[in-house]
RNA sequence: GGAGGAGUGCCCGAGUGGCUAAAGGGGACGGACUGUAAAUCCGUUGGCUAAGCCUACGUUGGUUCGAAUCCAACCUCCUCCA
């Protein structure tokens, strides 16, 4: 096993080589031989996702960022979903048990991470792609079966190492044995993969380590096979905060969880300390141009912001859709911005009966609630048509449009909101 | 199996009958300052049909005019003994 910031020998592999310069690598379970493996030929990596929500967030990114490397260079990306996996839950670093899903759940779950792996991998033909759900297999094993056939390959002793469980046990939390043979569902999924698809590699995220390598001394038990396992960094911000959340939740990649405009907001308020680790892990610029704006400082900085933002949006959401946050970021916080293109629509009919203007801002997702919307207003932090307005009673009505027949709308710097009524 | 201790808001943590929607800190959000950054200072931080009401201190009952605080049972965790 090698603990990996940096190589400590030269790569061969072209692979390897970005994926380090990335910053995408923390540890691999045979750093030598599978840099000899990439460096060989086209190999078939993989990288799963459970159901636990109907779509990915930010958290997700660095694994796909690692397969797009990877298909990019020439290798093949096997994304599989947890449609079976999710169906128990990984205990991993968790100090309870998650809730069980509904199959309905997970279905409709499925779905909605499907929908963002669509748009990171390329899955034409020509791209080798595959997208496969472990269900598939998972579901077909008899029980009796499933214990004869891998069982003996697992010792409770090896399992009950793992720091991913290790915490539970110590602290003497409960561990039920439906969580505690996650790992070797996902063990048994590297298997299968490697048998039906010569898969050999498997990247996730560093909470994964023990459940990859599970997978890794299965397939050397099993079939005798050499596997390998890659994990990613994980991601703090300079404030020491994990990554990814704002008061509004997860940072979600589905458009219909959080707005293309919205996603790419975050990535625009990025602290200054963040943004060369950044443009290096979520862009695909080229790592000279990754140097170069790395390099900006002061108010140059904020170009560099720009620059991560919209390349980022443009992997998640498409180009059309980056080229569109950007345009509403520059007007949106340029001095005319009450001119610019509305953000959203609603019906004019609405400011007829009487619209709360805490309903609107509720609406808009600036509070999460009436009463935080409330406090919004009676802190000063709200602004309509561009003067401040303290009375959380008032209302909206005809009389409040400015021209093309909008309002704006800003709560604190960050956010701004320009309503047409039509 | 026995003895003792603990479970509080997003997190940590005070509170041992009414003055407690609950000290303090962290985080988050808003204000000032700025560069849509950081640092600093100030404010806010359960919900609602909002000067009123509702829900909340592991769960369920009970005592009391009144409970996070007292009692009982249960659940979970911690420490020590076997």
């Amino acid at each position: 096993m090698i603990e990996a910031g940096k190589p400590a020998t030269k790569l061969k592999s072209e692979a390897l080589q970005v994926l380090f310069e990335r910053g995408l690598v923390h540890q691999c379970t045979d750093l030598e031989a599978l840099d000899a493996k990439l460096s060989a030929g086209p190999v078939t990596a993989y990288a799963g996702f459970d159901a636990t929500a109907s779509s990915l967030h930010v958290g997700h990114l660095m694994p796909l960022m690692s397969m797009r490397w990877l298909q990019k260079l020439g290798h093949k990306p096997i994304m599989v979903l947890g449609g079976g996996t999710s169906q128990v839950g990984d205990p991993s670093f968790r100090n309870e048990a998650r809730p069980m899903l509904e199959q309905r759940q997970i279905a409709a779950n499925i779905a909605g991470i499907r929908r963002s792996v669509e748009r990171l991998i390329d899955l034409s033909p020509e791209g080798g792609a595959l997208i496969v759900d472990n269900a598939d297999w998972l579901t077909e094993f008899k029980f009796l079966e499933f214990l004869r056939d891998f069982g003996p390959h697992f010792t409770v002793n090896r399992m009950m190492t793992f720091d991913s469980v290790r915490s539970r046990l110590d602290n003497q939390m409960p561990l039920t044995v439906l969580e505690f043979c996650y790992m070797m569902l996902q063990a048994v999924d590297f298997l299968e993969l490697s048998r039906r698809h010569d898969c050999t590699l498997q990247v996730g995220g560093s909470d994964q380590w023990g459940n990859i390598v599970n997978g890794v001394e299965l397939g050397r038990k099993g079939d005798g096979r050499q596997l390998f396992g890659l994990t990613v960094p994980l991601i703090t911000t300079a404030n020491g905060a994990k990554m990814g959340k704002t008061a509004a939740g997860a940072v979600w990649l589905h458009p219909e969880h959080l707005s293309p405009f919205a996603f790419w907001q975050f990535w625009r308020n990025t602290a200054d300390a963040d943004v060369p680790r950044f443009l290096r892990l979520f862009t695909e610029l080229p790592i000279r141009e990754v140097e170069r704006l790395s390099m900006l400082e002061g108010i140059e900085r904020n170009e560099a912001k720009k620059i991560l933002a919209t390349q980022v949006t443009a992997i998640v959401h498409g180009a059309e859709a980056a080229r569109h946050a950007l345009e509403q970021g520059d007007t949106l916080f340029s001095e005319s911005w009450e001119e610019a293109e509305p953000t959203h629509r609603l019906a004019s009919l609405r400011l007829a009966t009487g619209m709360g203007l805490l309903d609107l801002l509720t609406e808009l997702g600036f509070a999460t609630s009436n009463s935080d919307a409330r406090r919004l207003v009676e802190g000063g932090g709200v602004r309509l048509n561009g003067s401040v307005i303290q009375d959380p009673r008032r209302t909206l009505a005809i009389g409040d449009l400015a021209a093309g027949e909008r309002l704006s709308l800003a709560v604190g710097r960050r956010k701004k909101a320009l309503v047409a009524f039509e």
